[in-house]
RNA sequence: GGAGGCAUAGCUCAGCUGGUUCAGAGCAUCUGCCUUACAAGCAGAGGGUCCUUGGUUCGAAUCCAUGUGCCUCCA
């Protein structure tokens, strides 16, 4: 074998390995019945997507997942693939055609979908291709889109169920409109953010000519031309002499009504609101208990149209208006005042515009009959027959289905599943169908109007497509009864970002139940939002998160997934600096001079070895199998709670301190000399086990080090090798011999003493089989010359408590004695506060009477062994 | 405005059903070391009124209440 870099250094394998590990198919699963299924689906990404550092925290913790029930002998699959993503597709694919000089109104809707497609076709893979170099084990061969074929058709066949079953409706109601984009948006798409902007005082005076006039406070003047009424609280004594009479609307003089409703506040402006039905949600719920007319000022760009009437603002973008108005406003004599306000905006979660509130006709979901229908989505999670991972999430969960509102799924793209829903000439709704001839049999056996029969001209939101994902992907609308949904249904585990439970968690809850009767998946993990140091979200447009591709380039995509999950527990938020990734990377290299260590050593028969080394071997072995043992329970436990960064602390402590600080310097062989066959086969035994337990966390270099420790043959990969587990070997207590190595270290490291100078011990010991058979250890890793066990302490020496032991040595050098003695004496004086802080318990009645049996009998043992201490102390001192 | 969560070492976090050898881990810090696997390292050390104030209890970081300070979600 070549020599081997002296460090590590991940570019020289990563690669090697992700593409053997395709080629061979070990992440490619089919239904068998001989094997426990354990499925994940990813949360499909944008096809618009790049991979960004959420992205990198959530997959790895997928990966993870997988990797370990794949060894476990599981049939692991995870399901890859991505979602369409409109409106961030289609904004994409209209600037690709802007710049080709072509417009998107001057396009067909079918020529605009091939240009679609060939964006996707194009684009649409990136990042699948980087999941890969992270690593990620997916079933490439089952990778899927929302919009393709088979998805798209399930898509439209649950929107025909749904609506078949009464739980879609379409409705003239106030959405979230998105100017930029053009669509409707879903509650959920909508970010609220706080802004400054500024509360304007306006007047409207009276239409009786009096002079006298109201002031109303609004952060939206240019809306004043779309109102039709004041309202002021009935008990608002300041207002009562005008409710019923006429106020002008400013400018265009227009008579609108004083009217009166307790939802107006009365401290909050002037007490006075003017009502704008088209442009705020809660003036058209005024709208319609008063009557009111709708007076709709805004196109659906965001700029306003002639019914506001004012020539001056026609034509113009809202923002612009508002500016020009204010001033407008002032020159007229309507302002009274402009104060600077804080207020809340909401913003499209794609394009970032200001959400416009609009009256529009668009399709819902009733989720109130729906949640009627499956209390389960519900009681599955409250009784954890579906468990969230950190379990508070519940909360959250529970407050939103409680408090669901209707689910807007129409939106006003082309990109997407198209509404099955059909108009007759007049653009009267005629009927749900999935194709035309279908839908003119509708209307004839219903008597309706079939003449100019055309389909809905928009699209489903996507997440209506997201929601079906743990069922579509196995084809299970297609063919409820098929192999694969049968087989890998309900899923294991979902991983995912606290911010998607409701896009995706509860709907997919919600599917899952209506059309398979069962939960999706058993397990959701929440990983925590990625953020910088300043606990700022990284963010593309704030320029702070780092590429994750430059990272793996840096330290390897080992070093970056052991990062990124060394201090994420779940639903925590991961602050992240280049310094953990170090760490990984660090670890990854400690493993590989580990092995190249072990890879140097000469071997030799056991025969040609002293009874002693082999002993000592032996014992060191057998040290640290009980060590791993006791280890591997420990961290199956970790994983059973989801509790993934303390298991792989657990392995990075098992590795780094046991294995590598403690076993393998006991039996390392001094430089040149060779090492024992036994022991050799052990020691390489012992780095497959570690390597196959890190093997989920980093998959590279544990197979660049699995493949070449032993021989291997093709085909052969840690992936598929079986996940280690305990052997119940008890380890021989070695506490002591250990304690012992490290007061040598101490005192001559406060000492200022060289290790290279051989130092001679001797002990006094209780139980002196405790130090017996290690001799040779301690001589080797604290570099002792002489051991022997002494009943009283030898003149010179100086004492090293360990345990209740005594262990002495003899320094050749001037001691402080002062300084000696006031240590010990420091300590004396803590152990006996602390014998009193026992002897204060042990003498309460009420402690002894309530405390259990094993309780009191552990305070006398601590008792116990604080009083020797303290007299092997004090013989120390000469007391 | 409504709901929920959090507060433990300089930083990020463990500490499950109360019991001082449970005040812990990693990183960072400090002190020695280029000891032929590893300076991306080795050996050792220091560091906390467990946010405040009350309460329950024989006993509270742990349970309850109040206050303060942060965060998230919803409107």
């Amino acid at each position: 074998m070549t020599e081997l870099a002296k460090t590590y250094t991940p570019q020289a394998f990563e690669d090697k390995w992700n593409q053997y590990w395709i080629e061979q198919k070990f992440f490619h699963a089919e239904p068998d019945s001989t094997k426990e299924p354990f499925t994940i689906v990813i949360p499909p990404p944008n096809v618009t997507g790049v991979l960004h550092m959420g992205h990198m925290l959530n997959n790895t913790i997928q990966d993870v997942l997988v990797r370990k029930a794949r060894m476990e002998g599981k049939n692991a699959c995870w399901v890859p693939g991505t979602d369409h993503a409109s409106i961030a597709t289609e904004a994409k694919v209209v600037q690709m055609l802007r710049e080709r000089g072509i417009k998107k109104s001057d396009l067909s809707r079918e020529d605009f979908l091939s240009y679609a497609w060939e964006w996707k076709e194009k684009y649409g893979g990136i990042i699948l291709e980087q999941l890969k170099k992270l690593g990620a084990s997916c079933d490439w061969d089952r990778t899927r889109f929302t919009m393709e074929p088979k998805l798209s058709e399930a898509v439209i066949d649950v929107f025909i169920d749904l609506y078949n079953k009464g739980l879609i409706y379409r409705g003239l109601r106030m959405v979230n409109w998105d100017p930029q984009g053009k669509t409707a948006l879903s509650d959920e798409e909508v970010i609220h953010k706080e802004v400054q902007s500024k509360l304007y005082y306006i007047k409207y005076f009276m239409a009786d000519g009096s002079g006298d006039f109201v002031s109303i406070a609004t952060t939206r003047p240019e809306t004043i031309l779309a109102d039709v009424a004041i309202c002021v609280n009935p008990s608002d004594e300041r207002f009562k002499a005008i409710v019923g009479k006429k106020v002008l609307v400013p400018f265009l003089n227009r008579e609108i009504p004083v009217i009166a409703d307790d939802y107006v506040a009365m401290d909050f402006g002037t007490g006075c609101l003017k009502v704008t039905p088209a442009h705020d949600v809660n003036d058209y719920a005024l709208g319609q208990k008063y009557n009111l007319p709708v007076i709709d000022i805004l196109t659906e760009e965001g700029f306003l149209n002639a019914e506001a009437q004012d020539a001056r603002y026609i034509g113009k973008d809202r923002f612009a208006v508002r500016k020009q108005i204010a001033i407008d406003l002032e020159e007229a004599g309507h302002i009274l005042k402009i104060e600077e306000y804080k207020n809340q905006v909401g913003t499209s979660e794609r394009t970032g515009a200001v959400i416009e509130p609009r009256l529009s006709l668009q399709w819902w979901v009733d989720m109130k009959k729906f949640m009627a229908k499956n209390p389960q989505v519900l009681d599955a999670v409250m009784n954890d027959e579906i468990q969230f991972h950190p379990a508070k999430m519940k909360n959250t969960y529970r407050h939103w289905l409680e408090n669901i509102k209707d689910w807007c799924i129409s939106r006003q793209l082309w990109w997407g599943q198209r509404i099955p829903a059909w108009y007759d000439e007049n653009g009267q709704f005629v009927a749900v169908a999935k194709t035309l001839e279908e839908a003119s049999e509708i209307a004839k056996s219903q008597g309706l109007n079939a003449i100019g029969l055309h389909q809905d001209e928009d699209v489903l939101d996507t997440w209506f497509s997201s929601w079906l994902w743990p069922i579509s992907v196995f084809d299970g609308f297609e063919n409820p009864e098929n192999e694969d949904i049968k087989h890998f249904y309900p899923t294991n585990d979902l991983v995912t970002a606290p911010e998607i439970m409701f896009f995706w968690v509860a709907r997919m809850i919600m599917a899952g139940y209506e059309w398979r009767g069962e939960k999706p998946f058993s397990n959701v993990y929440y990983t925590g939002i990625v953020r910088d140091k300043q606990r700022r979200k990284m963010s593309k447009s704030l320029g702070n998160s780092p590429d994750p591709l430059d990272l793996i380039a840096q330290f390897g995509a080992d070093g970056v997934r052991m990062g990124m999950l060394l201090c994420s527990p779940a639903g925590n938020d991961i602050l992240y600096d280049d310094s953990q990734v170090e760490q990984g990377r660090n670890f990854a290299n400690k493993i590989w001079n580990a092995f190249r260590l072990v890879k140097g050593w000469e071997v030799k028969p056991d025969t040609e070895f002293s009874p002693e080394i082999l002993s000592a071997n032996q014992l060191s072995a057998d040290w640290f199998a009980g060590r791993l043992s006791a280890a591997l329970l420990d961290i199956e436990e970790k994983y059973k709670g989801y509790r993934l960064s303390e298991a792989l602390m657990s392995i990075y402590k098992l590795i780094w301190d046991d294995y590598c600080a403690w076993y393998l310097e006991m039996v390392k062989p001094a430089f040149g000399e060779p090492m024992n066959e036994t022991a050799f086969q052990t020691t390489i035994h012992f780095f497959e086990e570690l390597m196959k337990l890190l093997h989920p966390f980093m998959p590279f270099i544990t197979e660049e080090i699995w493949q070449n420790i032993g021989s291997r043959k093709d085909g052969e990969s840690i992936c598929i090798a079986s996940y280690p587990l305990p052997s119940g070997a008890a380890a021989p207590d070695l506490s002591r011999v250990f304690e012992t190595i490290q007061q040598i270290r101490n005192i001559r490291n406060a000492k200022g003493m060289s290790p290279k100078e051989a130092l001679a011990i001797s002990i006094k010991a209780k139980d002196e089989s405790l130090y017996a058979h290690y001799f040779f250890l301690i001589q080797k890793l604290a570099n002792v010359s002489n051991i022997h066990f002494v009943n009283a302490q030898p003149e010179g020496s100086t004492l090293l408590p360990v345990d209740t032991d005594e262990v002495f040595v003899v320094l050749n050098l001037v001691i402080d004695a002062a300084a000696e003695k006031e240590k010990m004496e420091k300590e004396i004086s803590y152990l006996e506060g602390f014998m009193k802080s026992v002897d204060a318990k042990l003498s309460n009645e009420k402690f002894v009477a309530n405390a259990k049996p094993e309780l009191v009998e552990k305070e006398r043992q601590k008792r116990a062994d604080a009083e020797t201490k303290i007299a092997v102390l004090k013989k120390s001192l000469g007391l």
